[in-house]
DNA sequence: ATGAAAGCGCTAACAA
DNA sequence: TTGTTAGCGCTTTCAT
């Protein structure tokens, strides 16, 4: 019976309507991904993990770029929603829950990606970003820079929070002053911005030796400022990234930077919006997972010069 | 009585199911999206601004990574189709046209971007790699290059071919020799793969006082190589790339290259698309739009030594 | 213009 | 195990 059936599939080439099916079950096998912009090297590489863990598992990703806009992330999350997704994977853009919530209310698993929101009550798939700038700050120190600036996020947000914290903690920790005057926002968020704020702080005239950016980008740009100061990296100033994106080992200095698990974080991501898929009970229960970072030095930081 | 309505659309927090109406409309708004790996930065600012563009214009992008495999590429089609999308666009791997014809036979939409496929039928949108290549090759030329090393694709395809073609034929049209000796083709598509290539050209003990390369990608990693061989960029070697990603003007010396023009290729692509979406009888229709290429002169070239 | 009815192609629930 | 039936939530078509 089963063999004839199937005989039949093959002879008419049938290929079964998944949408129709959806409409009855109630399952898309769909999930939708929000990112700020999947240009972002670091985007680009989790949406890929996260598309390859989903087919992996049978899942297809429809994939969205807020562009840094809130009003962008709700028309796609009204979009995903329409389209009857069956869970959305989040990197948000501001801290703002009550949308993300109200998913989850209604029983859409949500999981957010990368960012903390504090009032967010489900999923979480995070790095330890304290942990990570608080080492990177750490091999500065070590190396004997006591005069080390700081590039922040444009808009900050908890999980850039963090990072600075870390980096604070790290240097009162060895007995060091926080001199927030060499503590500076960038403009945006490409190499361009990057290399214009490491101009605006270069203006400031601090007797720098060292610099944390809050991701890789952002020091690649100030890299060059450096570079086009007549300044070298890092025998006159030392830099450190944030994320290890591909590149980092291919320009020169190769820059020494925390590496971020973009396919771990992707894992648990899907794997986590999964459980609670298929356990529609655990829709709202409120889990996090923290994953590790590392440090990897590379030419990028040296010795502080005598 | 339209108020009425919508009054209770308001009131009842109506959200019109989207698939059931797909269902009956056989029009789901939303496309596939096929590239070999969202990672590579080329690609990855395509799929964002295929995704931009889609949006601006109502539809949903499912991303698929093909990872280079025709087997992979053969079972997302097979996914979107069975997800009804509305079309397809794809970068494939592959000059085997059978699987997409028979898409289109079947009265799905397709787009071939960026790549060139012999018997293919529809709708491709590319650039004018030929001339992206002459053009390079001339700008060497005019520096006094006679030496010029080519890496070429991993796998030759024709739109890489293209490129290798323009490069042969700027040489010969300035009456100088073609030595397949300096052609080499890299191993992979990352930049290390440019980087370990460039070291095995290297090895060949030519004269060489310029590079080319398929893309940006391998021309990064061959000029890192470059570097580490005690040489400098562009005064022992010059080099130029492929594609104008973004980091071309954030690593030392900026790379001279050929824009590619990321943005408008998705326009025209998604714009195709829509075009024989909403017009059936022209699915079937064959369309081919060229966008030209400029070069980008930048740091890594220079008059050859004497 | 408005209303009624059919049906898209499945899955789920129930019956035999 | 196998067969039957209802209905997911719309759009389309046809009647009013």
């Amino acid at each position: 019976m089963r063999g004839r059936v199937n005989k039949a599939i093959e002879d008419l080439d049938y290929h079964p309507n998944v949408m129709a099916g959806s409409l009855r079950s109630r399952k898309t096998k769909t999930i939708g991904l929000i990112v700020p912009d999947n240009s972002n090297p670091l985007f680009a590489a989790i949406s890929r993990s996260i598309e390859q863990v989903s087919s992996d598992l049978n899942y297809t990703v429809m994939l969205c770029n807020s562009s840094y806009s809130l009003e962008n992330e709700l028309r796609y999350i009204n979009v995903l929603r329409s389209k009857s997704v069956d869970g959305i994977i989040i990197l948000p853009t501001t801290t703002i829950p009550d949308h993300l919530n109200q998913l989850v209310e209604n029983m859409l698993p949500v999981i957010v990606l990368h960012h903390i929101i504090p009032k967010f009550k489900t999923g979480f798939v995070l790095v330890d970003n304290f942990k990570g700038a608080y080492d990177a700050a750490v091999h500065l120190i070590d190396l004997g820079h006591k005069n080390i600036g700081y590039i922040d996020r444009p808009i900050v947000l908890p999980h850039s929070l963090e990072r600075l914290n870390g980096f604070k903690q790290a240097l009162k920790d060895h007995n060091m002053e926080v001199d927030d005057d060499i503590i500076i926002q960038s403009n945006g968020f490409g190499y361009k911005d990057g290399y214009e704020t490491m101009e605006k702080l270069l203006r400031r005239n601090h007797p720098l030796t060292a610099l944390m950016a809050f991701n890789d980008i952002t020091a690649i740009g100030a890299m060059e400022t450096i570079t086009d100061h007549g300044l070298k990296v890092p025998d006159d100033i030392s830099v450190v990234g944030f994320d290890d994106i591909e590149i980092c080992s291919f320009i020169r200095p190769r820059l020494t930077t925390i590496h971020f698990p973009k396919y771990k974080i992707a894992e648990y991501a899907v794997k986590m919006l999964l459980k609670k898929i298929n356990n529609p009970e655990k829709i709202k229960d409120f889990e996090k997972k923290v994953l590790p970072l590392r440090l990897v030095v590379r030419d990028s930081t040296a010795k502080v010069k005598e």
